[in-house]
DNA sequence: CAGTGGTCTAGACCACCAG
DNA sequence: TGGTGGTCTAGACCACTGA
């Protein structure tokens, strides 16, 4: 029944600005009128209004005031699941396997397949800087999936994805069970920590069986 | 050179996660305890912590501590592009146009294309409900894409979106200007405003020319 | 110039968790 | 029961904006 009051401002906000009552490029009520509305101090409204800053609802100008912020892009939160635990989640039984594993300079190259009840769905071929991730040279990833074990195992700061759509080549449709030319989702991935990059890797997915699914609001940027 | 206290609290407890000194599951040094690190009040710390809370960095328990989130999957902040702004931030021109328009019931049915200088990279079909956008029945969208109208007239709170790879039908192909069975990227967006469905619109992309990209940190959930 | 948001202080009460 | 985070107050100084 009471939630915390900066946490009511903001909805009350979100209300307004989601309802149209308060269309993009609109002014919001200054700290001291929303001070009054409320019968509170201006920690509490400030709390309220720098939250719907982060999330990019509003806009915040010293000196001028906070506004609407303009509705330019779409925003979206793409959760990248843990293969193992979204295969889990549906019920199924989760496997990797390694099909080729090579070293050379300070790259450790691994190419893997996805398995979910002994069915691939997902292939990937990753490299891992060993200057970077020295450990990993004496890690056995035949049944371990390398992503897996990074997570676990190897802090990093960053990172960039890039999701396009390609056809399968001979190889990869092999890898995948189906036939060449299958269209798949292919999400590339490098990771880094400060200036080194950890990982990169490639990961194919058989594209009718596999989604990414998020929900998210309204964001600008 | 002097960046807001909480601001630099925030920044060196990301580089110790970051570093791997602390790492997953770690116990984060108390308000008190950084309070009397940094000497200053209490609320500075705890808005330094909230906001790496907020970005999932780390876990607080009232009564318990603050703790270094365990990395379960990436979240990936993914800026679903203004098409029309990406394109001519690509130094090409941009057009939309029609190709068919069709109302039935309270729903409006839009097929279009959208052209890089005049070269076909994505088709999209939308529904927009009109018994929440009575407005959008009198829009001429011949030329003008109806997310971006959308985008400027419509409040709306929430949206789901499915990314997905196809190949492209014979009647998509077309469209597209490339051969039949080419893989495509596929967005599937749903606007809702409260309870009610805004609009619904499939965007299929051609997969070697049209990529989606970000950058981001690390965060659970 | 007056008004705005950005930051910070030094307190306070509470709900919650662990030992 | 003592320590933790969650919330809130009532001030304050500053940088910036707009008229």
């Amino acid at each position: 029944m009471s939630a915390p009051l900066h946490q009511r401002i903001r909805a009350n906000l979100e209300e307004a600005i989601a309802s149209g009552d308060l269309p993009p490029g609109a002014r919001i009520p200054t700290e001291q009128a929303l001070m009054a509305d409320y019968s509170c101090a201006r920690m509490t409204v400030s709390k309220a209004l720098g939250a719907l800053a982060d999330a990019g609802l509003i806009e915040r100008r010293k000196g001028a005031g906070s506004f609407v912020a303009q509705r330019r892009t779409h925003a979206l939160m793409l959760a990248i699941p843990d293969l193992a635990a979204e295969i889990a989640r549906r019920g199924e039984a989760y496997r990797y396997r390694l099909t080729r594993r090579v070293r050379r300079g300070g790259q450790l190259s691994l190419d893997g397949v996805h398995l979910a009840n002994e069915r691939p769905f997902a292939i990937e071929r990753r490299t891992i800087a060993l200057g970077v991730v020295p450990d990993a040279a004496a890690v056995d990833f035949t049944a371990l999936a390398p992503g897996a074990w990074l997570l676990a195992h190897v802090p990093w700061s960053e990172a960039g994805v890039r999701i396009s759509a390609v056809a399968a080549n001979a190889a990869e449709a092999m890898a995948l069970a189906v036939e060449r030319g299958t269209a798949c989702l292919a999400i590339d991935r490098s990771s880094w920590r400060g200036a080194d990059r950890v990982t990169e890797v490639r990961q194919l997915f058989i594209g009718t069986g596999w989604d990414l699914v998020a929900r998210f609001g309204p964001q600008p940027r």
